[in-house]
DNA sequence: AAATGCATCAACCGCATTGCG
DNA sequence: CCGCAATGCGGTTGATGCATT
């Protein structure tokens, strides 16, 4: 005996929402305020299921709802709690307001992804590609005996990369979810180096963070490092080391969930 | 101008979680 | 504590429009 389904789909309507419906379902909330969504669209007069309704009103109708596409500043607050969270989309939503997280998911899956591979950065574990050669095996790759040979390398992979990142910036992985590290902020160490805490120069830390991790050659943006929070074509590295005492100590807090506060960080 | 490929995003599906009796 | 219903969430699909050949 399967599943029950989640409403009865006999007659209900599928695909794209015309005009007509939007009015109704929004007239409805509006009147009414959110309630059993089951039910709803009986009361508003829709043929259309619960879940339906939903997904239309958070993802499309609700009035809060900001337009277009992610601005510089949203993008870097995505991928900065991605690598702290994972694909928790709604989580990640819920700290950037007025977006939802179909549209986190789409713009993450459609445009960021790609921004990341390059830049030579992994959109799943957040490390540069270069590491990634062994982890980026699937687990239909390996045999199924290999598994706990396949943790300890990594583990050793992992000890290798601290190692590697001495003299540069160092991050303690504690915790994966979904294959994304999780990390504590005061995990995220970076060395005192070239710049004063008081520079405004985060190019030449940035540049010399670069040259120590050998990244493999490609063009970095010649935008990445402008350093002002209000240019529209600020960078991945933007600001993120004008201040050595924010990374040792303090980094922006941008929020607070379940899991305790959350910080804003950039890999390198 | 037509065919094809690609990118985008709204919407769906099914599993997970939560709340309630 | 258990079972069920309702809701939430993330992965995936498919329609659409634009770009390229």
């Amino acid at each position: 005996m399967g599943r029950q389904p989640c409403c009865d789909k006999v007659g209900l309507k599928k695909g794209p929402w015309t005009a007509e419906e939007d009015q109704k379902l929004n007239n409805f909330i509006l009147t009414n305020g959110q309630c059993c969504w089951r039910a709803l669209p009986k009361l508003a007069g829709l043929l259309r299921c619960g879940k339906s309704c939903r997904l239309r009103w958070t993802n499309y109708l609700r009035p809060d709802l900001k337009r277009g596409h992610l601005s510089e500043y949203e993008e870097q607050i995505v991928i900065d709690l991605h690598a702290q969270l994972g694909n928790r989309w709604s989580k990640i939503a819920s700290h950037l307001p007025g977006r939802t997280d179909n549209e986190i998911k789409n713009h993450w899956n459609t445009h960021i992804k790609k921004k990341l591979k390059k830049m030579g950065i992994d959109p799943l574990t957040h490390k540069p590609l270069q590491h990634q050669s062994r982890q980026d095996k699937t687990p239909n790759d390996l045999p199924e005996t290999s598994l706990q040979s396949t943790i300890t390398e990594a583990k050793e992979e992992e000890k290798n990369m601290k190692s590697a990142f001495l003299d540069g910036p160092t991050m303690t992985v504690l915790d994966y979810t979904d294959g994304v590290p999780l990390i504590e902020p005061h995990e995220i160490l970076v060395p005192v180096a070239c710049s004063e805490p008081s520079s405004t120069s985060s190019s030449c830390v940035s540049s010399k963070f670069l040259e120590e991790l050998q990244l493999p050659d490609f063009d970095w943006p010649t935008d990445c490092n402008t350093g002002n929070d209000n240019d529209e074509n600020f960078g991945l590295w933007n600001d993120d080391f004008r201040d050595w005492g924010d990374l040792l100590c303090d980094r922006p807090k941008l929020g607070v969930d379940d899991d305790g506060p959350l910080y804003s960080w950039t890999f390198i």
